[in-house]
DNA sequence: TCGAATGAAAG
DNA sequence: CTTTCATTCGA
């Protein structure tokens, strides 16, 4: 029968229903290809080094596809998911917590406490999640404008391609968008400059030359550009204008980006729209600023556009190259529309030179490489392997557009880096390092000292130093290997980085990553370097140390640089320095690594809110047994780019309540509901209804209306001595800091929960639906789980079991007091806030930061990448 | 592949 | 109102 309530699709069907898979996920961070750094990492490192680009492959299923990526893309429709509602999110980041106190436990059931606990919260700690959850979703439709819930009537349902094992794994990639149905999204023709141009892999090299630009564009534009060039990698900017949400920035920026992370993921070429999809989105993302007219002003921030954009293409790769060109070129437009005016003016100086420059430098630094190839962009590249083919090709294919626009200069640059090279990766880095090195070199020079003057003394010298190292390690790959070796030590922490890194397989940025996050902020190095220290050796990691090895080595690089011009860097620092001011907040603070783990906060320190955030580095080595699985989700994107840790950082703020907590609210509901009389407002209770709502709960309403019984946990008393055991090592470990009481951790205060929610909470079934039976049934024979009790209660409402238990509980538990003090800490505390906010807050705090010192500081998660990329951009000249 | 839950959206 | 689908992951 259930059969029936499905049956309504036909069989086929049926079967796609859930094909989620085609539907990407949406991040709205990201875009992200992050995945296949996330799930390969440090397994797939290897295989990321052989094939940085390409590869993606991930699953072996797919591959075969035959383009799987096309596949996907092909399906170009393939539906973005749909976003997360606010008990998703909470199940989301509060499963694992559910598993663990009941490892058997099945889904259902966690499932089911859950929708106890989500029952249970008081309106305020729902608020975040639906206030996090209308972020992503508004982030999501500006994403995909047309999006439809539901695909309707078209899917596509289409082959095997998808046969993604998991479906889940790509999930962050992301579809285009709109659904068929609504086109909308797509409008755009775009350019379709190189359509094949997306074949790209994302490589993480691409990341770093652009990665300098867009951060700088960023803020300007929505970001879009980072997304393409970091967005997997690295930029960890969220933040942008306080007004947008991160998320919704970080969507538009996905917009752009999801493609081309798409095709990584997909690893082979999607073929691409991608550029289409992002230059549209860009349009509608922009919003404000429509588009510029690129070529009318062609100001000199264009030309840096291009040049950037081709350079990046070259470094980056092949997928880089649309997005990276519309990202820039809407950077540059933004640039324009936005402060044309100073911009403009600043620039115009430099951009000239910036060229220039930029081209002869890449000259001289040839020589690390291992050699520049011939110019001749049409010279193929060799083939020296097909992902580099496809790499090239787009790269080519981007020069091309980027000749058109710009002087062949650039174009020579990018050729450079040929195809022959053996690794891919280094040419590609080789290529972006030209540039790269231009703009580092001049950072550098700023941490030297040169620029000292000019910006601000903020303590940011250490930051400055950390990004020279950057720089240094970029420059030169073979320095790396010092890196390389720390690498190792990090192990456990890179773990999660480790997929930043995996793309470039070179072990290289693992450093620099981290390296930046220290330049992000001073505490936040502190801290680190606390908790490398404490957490694992890895500490070495230790700014000073990476500084001055990469120094030692860097220099020399550098200075070669340094001889060429400085006026460049004058010139780079002024645009810089523009774009920061602008607005442009793109501190990455190094989230990127920590990333999930450890989210310590990173730059923006809000307080606590990290801790909130998961404690991941705890987590990591120990592994919980959630990991694992968690791993796949969370851990799933980690490390990528900016995008994801914001998102992540979001998501992690959420709050997540120690079971305790949610017992004991249970109790007190409970004890409610006994009472029943006493919530003032409400009356809740069962003959309730609901339909008054309380004002506060009108998340309850349903709840409330719908009341049953509530559902009690079944085994009550294991949990609770479960809980007890693990809630206070989780909490501890989750929470890193707060939690002073183990149990109390998050608990919501029974008085408030007796306000208003009281009552039933329990879960019922929406409807009985047509499951219900069956699961009845199910259950009976599967186990005796709670589920089973469940079932029975369904059956047969029994409500006193509940009171007890719980009383049980929370004798043995005795957390109480505990509870509620945090609790009180909580609503007042700062601490809820800023994890709530984190983005906002970070964007801010941010931006302040940026303005003030003018630093930004750009984390990939990609190391190559990343490191190229350098991450730090102090703009203090003038 | 189903399902348990909630919620948003679409029909 | 009803139905889809988002997340999760053990059966």
């Amino acid at each position: 029968m259930k059969g029936g309530g499905r049956g309504k699709e036909p069989p086929v069907e049926v079967s796609y229903k859930r094909p989620k898979r085609k539907c990407l996920q949406w991040h709205p961070l990201l875009s992200k290809k992050a995945l296949d750094f996330s799930e390969e990492e440090e397994e797939d490192e290897e295989e990321l080094e052989k094939e940085p680009l390409m590869v993606r492959e991930t699953r072996g299923p797919k591959v075969p596809c035959g383009g799987p990526m096309e596949g996907e893309e092909d399906s170009s429709e393939q539906r973005a998911r749909r976003p997360m509602n606010a008990f998703l999110l909470f199940c989301k980041r509060h499963r694992s917590l559910v598993r663990q106190e009941h490892p058997r436990l099945d889904n259902r059931g966690a499932t089911k406490i859950l929708a106890d606990w989500w029952a249970v919260l008081e309106p305020k700690e729902k608020q975040k999640y639906t206030d996090m959850a209308k972020e992503y979703k508004d982030a999501f439709m500006k994403a995909n404008p047309g999006y439809k819930w539901c695909p309707a009537t078209n899917k596509p349902v289409k082959s095997p391609c998808h046969t993604v094992s998991n479906t889940r794994n790509k999930v962050w990639s992301f579809p285009s968008n709109s659904p068929k149905g609504c086109a909308t999204a797509k409008k755009l023709p775009k350019t379709d400059s190189t359509p094949q141009l997306n074949f790209a892999m994302a490589d993480p090299t691409k990341m770093g030359g652009l990665s300098m630009l867009l951060l700088a564009g960023e803020h300007a534009l929505t970001a879009r550009e980072i997304s393409s060039s970091s967005s997997q990698s690295g930029a960890t900017d969220v933040t942008k204008y306080p007004d947008k949400s991160s998320l919704f920035q970080l969507a538009e920026i996905s917009s752009s980006t999801r493609q081309p992370s798409l095709n990584d993921t997909a690893g082979k070429g999607k073929p691409l729209s991608q550029g289409d999809q992002a230059e549209t989105w860009s349009g509608t993302s922009q919003q404000g600023k429509p588009d510029v007219p690129t070529a009318n002003v062609k100001s000199p921030l264009f030309k840096l556009a291009e040049q950037i954009s081709s350079d990046s293409s070259q470094s980056t790769a092949p997928e880089g190259k649309q997005c990276g060109q519309s990202a820039l070129f809407q950077l540059a437009e933004m640039c324009l529309a936005s402060e044309a005016g100073k911009m403009e003016t600043e620039d115009d100086t430099c951009a000239p030179h910036i060229k220039t420059e930029t081209v002869v430098e890449e000259a001289g630094d040839t020589p690390d490489l291992p050699l520049s190839f011939p110019p001749s962009s049409s010279s193929m590249p060799t083939d020296a392997s097909l992902l580099l083919l496809s790499g090239q090709a787009g790269l080519i294919k981007k020069k091309k557009d980027a000749s058109t626009r710009e002087p062949a200069k650039v174009v020579d640059k990018d050729k450079s880096p040929g195809p022959g090279s053996p690794k891919k990766t280094l040419n590609k880095r080789q290529s972006s390092e030209s540039e790269l090195e231009s703009l580092f070199y001049t950072i550098e020079a700023v941490a030297k000292g040169a620029w000292g003057d000019a910006e601000e003394d903020m303590p940011k010298k250490k930051a400055r130093t950390a990004a020279v190292t950057i720089l240094v390690e970029s420059s030169s790959p073979k320095k790396r290997a010092k890196p390389k070796a720390k690498r190792p030590l990090k192990a456990k922490e890179d773990e999660r980085k480790v997929k930043d890194k995996e793309d470039d397989g070179r072990t290289e940025l693992p450093l620099t990553v981290e390296t930046v996050v220290n330049p992000a902020s001073p505490k936040t190095e502190a801290k680190e370097a606390n908790i490398s220290s404490s957490t694992e050796p890895t500490s070495p990691s230790s700014p000073p140390a990476h500084q001055a090895q990469s120094r030692g080595e860097g220099t020399g690089g550098q200075r070669r640089w340094v001889g060429s011009r400085k006026s460049e860097r004058s010139c780079k620092g002024a645009l810089y320095k523009t774009l920061v001011s602008e607005g442009m907040l793109t501190s990455l603070r190094a989230n990127v690594d920590r990333g999930k783990r450890g989210s310590f906060r990173s730059a923006s320190d809000e307080g606590g809110w990290t801790d909130e955030t998961w404690a991941f580095s705890q987590m990591g080595p120990s592994n919980f047994k959630k990991l694992k699985k968690s791993k796949s989700k969370d851990e799933t994107a980690p490390g990528l780019g900016k995008l994801e840790e914001e998102f992540e950082k979001k998501f992690n703020s959420l709050p997540q309540y120690s079971p305790l907590t949610f017992d004991k609210k249970s109790t007190v509901v409970t004890k409610k509901k006994t009472d029943i009389s006493t919530a003032p407002e409400e009356q809740p209770l069962k003959p309730a209804k609901g339909p008054s709502p309380s004002q506060k709960n009108t998340l309850f309403h349903k709840i409330v209306s719908k009341y049953k019984d509530k559902k009690e946990k079944p085994n009550t008393l294991d949990k609770d001595i479960a809980m007890r055991s693990d809630s206070p090592m989780l909490d501890s470990a989750t929470k890193a800091k707060p939690s002073p009481a183990p149990c109390a951790t998050a608990t919501l205060n029974p008085e408030a929960m007796g306000t208003s929610p009281s009552v039933p909470v329990g879960s019922q079934k929406r409807k009985a639906r047509k499951s219900k039976i069956t699961h009845l049934v199910r259950s009976a024979d599967g186990r005796v789980s709670p589920a089973e009790e469940d079932k029975a209660r369904d059956l047969t409402p029994e409500q006193d079991d509940k009171p007890l238990s719980q009383d049980t509980l929370c004798n043995e538990t005795g957390c109480y007091s505990a509870s509620k003090q945090e609790e009180a800490d909580r609503s007042s505390a700062p601490e809820d806030l800023p994890a709530f906010f984190s983005l906002a807050a970070l964007a801010e705090v941010a931006a302040m930061e940026n303005i003030h010192r003018g630093q930004h500081v750009i984390g990939d998660s990609q190391k190559k990448d990343m490191a190229k990329t350098p991450v730090l951009i102090s703009c203090a000249d003038q």
